[in-house]
DNA sequence: CGCGCGATTGAGTAATTTCAAATCTAGTGG
DNA sequence: CCACTAGATTTGAAATTACTCAATCGCGCG
């Protein structure tokens, strides 16, 4: 499977040919081996990605070195640690592959120049913002409302292809379980 | 305390005094008392709501009708469904007051012209949004890397005012642990 | 005084974690 | 084709954490 930008942004705004090289322009593709790291903790945050192949994670490592993941980023998906990016702080949370991934990066500055060139941009950008929280909500209230079983039942249901592509002790970390636990939830 | 949305704008973006008036005249100021409801789950959803004074909190409630406070809002903060709000769709979550509550009110028709007549409002716009996502994600790690304790001593720390102005219970719902789990932590 | 609501306490139970050990699996080199 | 290893997964048992249900307490208000 492969993302096409045109059409992720023609969901939610439509564009004209030269509209949209002028878009194209502003992003460079790159790509990452399994296990290389898009942005690291305490690091300067260069870029926010979309996800064209592959598949990623959002990790925040806690005190004690334990790893949480904080989303998954597959095909189509934009990441980074928005956080950061927008304030042009230091990472506090890591961009990891868990598959070889090709993206494409925008810098805050091509961000800018995007958004002021091509002002419906905005639009899109906000959109995807409300998408974000609104999809972040969602995860808490799974937290509030269902024990271990039902959180892993709903992501199986809702992105079966992640349980084939992720090794368990991924998910276990995404669900908030250990893997141990995971592992006697799937019986 | 009383929230001034002027001042509030003001901290993201300037405005000249036309511009704020030409802000100010998309909102209604509504009141209301403590309990009452400003969204009901299975109803539209006719505003975005910034809070000038109160408190008031956003729930779900689950099958079992029990009810999980996903958000809470006070002074100076935005509040909606806004998964409902921005897409036109019934509300799947409430709003109610936990005090008496005075807000400004925007529909999605005066956020789009307010929008439409003076574009910096939309990167304003932008920038909630995205804030509202990183809280969210912010909620979920503590979700993933604390136990209730810690996360009852997180909260305390980070709104105190919300021990005073809030039943335990509430803050139980909140925190995703029953309210005499969370009575026993406190000691 | 007595009611009602919120908060607390106790006892028993269920869910989940931790740590240690056992299995399983895919890939490697001989 | 086999043996071997590293990594991932599973299993067992004890300890921890949190939940439920029931009873009690504390306080403000009519």
């Amino acid at each position: 499977m492969q993302a096409n930008l045109r059409e992720h942004i023609e969901k939610i705004i439509s564009l004209t040919d030269d509209e949209f090289a002028f878009v194209q322009s502003h992003f460079v593709t790159k790509q990452f081996s399994r296990h290389e790291f898009l942005i690291t903790s305490g690091e300067p945050v260069q870029y926010t990605y979309f996800v064209i192949s592959g598949l990623i994670k959002l990790i925040h490592t806690d005190d004690s070195a334990r790893e949480h993941i904080v989303a998954f980023a597959m095909e189509d998906w934009w990441e980074s640690d928005f956080q950061a990016f927008y304030n042009g702080t230091k990472a506090t949370m890591s961009l990891q592959c868990l598959e070889d991934t090709t993206v494409l990066c925008l810098t805050l500055d091509a961000y800018n120049s995007l958004c002021y060139g091509l002002g419906k941009m905005e639009l899109f950008f906000l959109k995807k913002a409300n998408a974000g929280h609104i999809a972040a909500q969602q995860r808490i209230l799974s937290f509030l409302t269902s024990k271990a079983k039902e959180r892993h039942e709903k992501l199986l249901k809702r992105y079966p292809s992640l349980f084939q592509r992720v090794p368990k002790t991924q998910l276990a970390s995404y669900l908030g379980v250990s893997r141990e636990t995971l592992s006697r939830l799937s019986k």
